[in-house]
RNA sequence: GCCCGAGUGGCGGAAUUGGUAUACGCGUUCGACUUAAAAUCGAAUGGAGAAAUCCAUAUGGGUUCAAGUCCCAUUUCGGGCACCA
């Protein structure tokens, strides 16, 4: 018998699979189907870490684990190629970022070929092919025909280091996403997807998802719905004021208004006497970052010199600017209460307004009912080259025109200047050429923005049904069979890209394009891989695991996921232990040596157990697997078969519980007990389909070598019940002894208490007598209480 | 500040419905094999104790015949939200 060289074995299996075009998938109409996919990566020039290798194995142990019960299985394969990332690193690089990317894709394809993963390799797509970006474009025309892609001028984050205004999902702690620098408000015109209008449903089906509940909490909060009313306060010799309350019902005690400072209205209420120091306010409020906002919540305002009328006490109360008040939420003014509202209150004392403790009322004839959400208007245009072209030109008065949609995909020119400017343009508008365009024999400018990634990636699951449909962005029949996904996976975009994935799909459904309003069924959130001293692996901190290091190593794919697997809840995060690497790499190395004389598919009914020297732990180590043969314990039918049919329950049941971890040990635990019975050939077969969703490599050696197909196996309950079975005996809830009983006993409780009190070990300590027993049948157990 | 999640051996982690705490792996120790080492195979491994036994799931209480699991309080770590009217 040779000796387990996974390298060997998983470059024969890939070429096996690649040649075969094993994992292809065609649509079989009455065979229930199984869609899984991964977060699309981003390929950046490092190639795969060990975190796409956990976020991919855990697509593919389901994958495997799917097609091996004969669903018709579909795990396709795609790249997030445009955006910041590739296009930063093009520039630090010096290149362009089309070749680039093309290069990273080129790497990524190819290190997730060497991990073995069952990816239908026909249905790969990147959104920066244009036979991509084609349709996102196409579905860009489809919002902006339904009025749902619009343009606006308002207040907008500006990344000054990434030179681009980023979305509200893209700010963190006030700090830019992708490269951390503060972010700035700038005023600009910007094109936004209404995702508003889609709020309510948003929310609503948030419960219905079989999704991690951190997740869902986190969308209902980023959503964030509040139920009130608006009100409109009278003002002399201005427009009346808008406000937006949660409680109109406390309007008794509103005794100020308080407006944004960027409030339109804030400039017809000042006065010559308040006009400076209203005008200075606000351009300091401007100014601050939003760190500086967080870090001082001191209230601080100024009053405008006008007032308003309280529509419900007819008083006469003033108003104020204050940056407590924001202009993106609600009307961007507020009816202060001082009496039932904190922040309101501690305004009033710090200006000396007046508290008034006024009773509640019936606020109907004050105001209309209203609902708002703290979810904004998806903000799309970005000001850099590496995108997606919004496919719109304008005319010579500036109006928008849609370019029609025989002429898409409106193409990414090359340009050798694409770096980021403080134009406030993307570098598109260095290509004078390509900037101009005839649209119904009318000369326009076409825009220079690019659109956000996440445009990119709000529709490629439904592009996967149909990767290189030319007629449209995805054929109907084709999503109408693979989809929604059944199981997606990853580990980062919690509100974002789950948020507009979700957004896209309820308006292309109501557009008629999709059957069903809900795009993922089942969304595995994974967790990250640490660095061994628990720290976040990075570049710079030089403490990065390169998953094909550890293949190279001579460990082989199959250790690095079946140790992926098995580092700890596929949840929650984890720290690499290269010692551990080891530990499942003999694991392994077991499994294979256990197929020992199996070498023949011929030699059945004979039984296996290894001899006293297996093969090498080292896998560097050249050290062979002794010919000798050991004779081996004759595996008893029954105490096999038991094992076995535990062990086929305990790892079918884990892997659909996602409990891949504890999946792993069992098989260990299944492999330690046949090095200690002898393993049929039964058990060798079982085993190696068991393995195959981890470490498929191995796994189809061995059952190449034993002749066997992969389909998953069924345990049978009848080997699950024995006829002897251990009832545990408690004194006071510890444990004191341990019975062998007949199965068919435990129907009998009046026999198996009396067992137990007679027990030697019990009865030392019922001495003094015994209050009362209580038989516990499930847990085959006895609690004596003295 | 508010809302979640977690705290189990030397380490990563099991315990699925309240029912034998510490599965599986790492590490450590001992043994077999070897001229030797590595590897492999086998045994042991929560703590104390000669043993009987006692003590152990962050801390302190509680419920229960029985609690890692349920309840209350405290504490530490992680995540999310953070002037959203």
């Amino acid at each position: 018998m040779d000796r387990y060289e996974p390298l060997k074995i998983e470059e024969k299996w890939q070429k096996i699979w690649e040649e075969s075009e094993a994992y292809k998938s065609t649509e079989k109409p009455g065979v229930p189907k199984m869609m899984l996919a991964e977060m699309f990566p981003y390929p950046s020039g490092a190639g795969l870490h060990v975190g796409h290798v956990r976020n991919f194995t855990i697509v593919d142990v389901l994958t495997r684990f799917f097609e091996q019960q004969r669903l018709n299985v579909m795990r396709p394969f795609g790249y997030d190629t445009f955006g910041l990332p590739a296009e930063n690193y093009a520039i630090k690089t010096g290149r362009a970022p089309q070749d680039v990317t093309a290069e990273n894709v080129a790497n990524f394809r190819k290190q997730a070929k060497r991990l073995g993963y069952a990816i239908d390799w026909s249905r790969e797509v990147s959104t920066s092919d244009p036979e991509y970006y084609k349709w996102t474009q196409w579905c860009f025309l489809q919002l902006y025909k339904k009025g749902l892609a619009y343009q606006k001028e308002s207040y907008q984050w500006w990344c000054p280091e990434d030179q681009t205004v980023l979305a509200n999902e893209q700010v963190e702690n006030g700090k830019c996403w992708r490269c951390g620098h503060e972010v700035e408000k700038k005023k600009m015109k910007q094109w936004f997807f209404k995702i508003t209008e889609y709020a309510d449903e948003l929310l609503d089906g948030i419960d219905a998802l079989e999704w991690p509940e951190r997740i869902k909490t986190m969308q209902k909060n980023w959503i964030g719905r509040s139920v009130g009313a608006e009100i409109e306060f009278k003002v002399a010799g201005a427009e009346d004021i808008t406000v937006f309350t949660t409680r109109p019902d406390t309007i008794y005690g509103a005794t100020f208004l308080v407006l944004a400072p960027e409030h339109p209205s804030v400039e017809f209420l000042v006065n010559d006497d308040t006009r400076e120091e209203v005008m200075a306010y606000k351009a300091a409020a401007l100014k601050k970052s939003e760190i500086e906002r967080q870090e001082n919540k001191e209230k601080t305002g100024v009053f405008t010199g006008s007032y308003a009328i309280n529509p419900a006490t007819k008083e006469k109360i003033p108003i104020y600017v204050a940056d407590y008040v924001l202009v993106g939420y609600g009307t961007g003014a507020i009816m202060a209460v001082p009496a039932y509202d904190e922040r309101d209150r501690e305004f009033a004392e710090k200006f000396d307004l007046p508290i008034v403790e006024a009773e509640l009322c019936e606020f109907g004839q004050f105001g209309t009912p209203k609902t708002t959400y703290r979810m904004r208007d998806w903000l799309i245009s970005r000001q850099r080259y590496w995108g997606c072209p919004i496919p719109i030109a304008y005319d010579k008065e500036g109006n928008p025109h849609p370019i029609p949609e025989d002429q898409l995909p409106v193409m990414l020119p090359e340009i050798s200047d694409y770096k980021p400017d403080k134009s406030g343009r993307s570098a598109l508008a260095k290509a004078k050429d390509w900037l101009k365009v005839t649209i119904d024999g009318e000369e326009m400018t076409r825009e220079t923005d690019t659109l956000d990634g996440y445009a990119c990636s709000s529709w490629y699951l439904w592009r996967y049904a149909s990767p290189h449909d030319k007629k449209a962005a995805w054929n109907p029949e084709a999503v109408k069979y693979w989809e929604p996904v059944d199981y997606y996976c990853g580990g980062d975009h919690a509100v974002a890209h789950l948020l507009y994935i979700r957004f896209w799909c309820k308006f292309f459904a109501d557009e008629g394009y999709l059957p069903f309003r809900e795009p993922i069924k089942k969304l595995l959130y994974n967790g990250y891989i640490n660095a061994p001293d628990g720290k976040k692996m990075s570049k710079s901190k030089g403490n990065v695991i390169d998953p094909l290091d550890v293949i190279n190593d001579g460990y082989g794919a199959d250790t690095l996921r079946t140790y992926e697997m098995f580092i700890g809840p596929y949840d929650m995060d984890a720290a690499w232990d290269p010692r551990s690497v080891g530990g499942v790499y003999r694991f392994l190395n077991r499994c294979y040596n256990l197929l020992g004389e199996f070498a023949k598919p011929s030699s059945s009914g004979r039984s296996s157990r290894p001899s006293s020297r297996g093969s090498s732990l080292s896998p560097r180590s050249d050290c062979g697997f002794p010919s000798e043969e050991v004779s081996p314990n004759s595996p008893s039918q029954d105490e096999n078969a038991i094992i076995r049919n535990k062990t086929i329950k305990k790892v079918t049941e884990d892997i659909h519980r996602y409990n891949f971890n504890t999946a792993v040990a069992a098989l260990m635990e299944y492999v330690n007990e046949l090095y200690k019975v002898g393993a049929s050939e039964e058990d060798l077969v079982t085993l190696a389909k068991l393995l195959k969703p981890f470490a498929p490599h191995l796994a189809s050696e061995m059952l190449e070598k034993l002749g066997s197909d992969d389909e998953w196996p069924k345990w049978d309950e009848k080997y699950l019940v024995s006829n002897t079975v251990e009832v545990v005996v408690q004194v006071n809830g510890k444990l004191r002894a341990k019975l062998m009983v007949n199965a068919d006993d435990l129907e009998d409780e009046a026999k198996i208490t009396e067992l137990a009190k007679s027990d030697e070990k019990v009865k030392k300590f019922t001495e003094n007598g015994i209050k009362k027993t209580i038989f516990v049948k499930k847990a085959k157990l006895v609690n004596i209480v003295v």
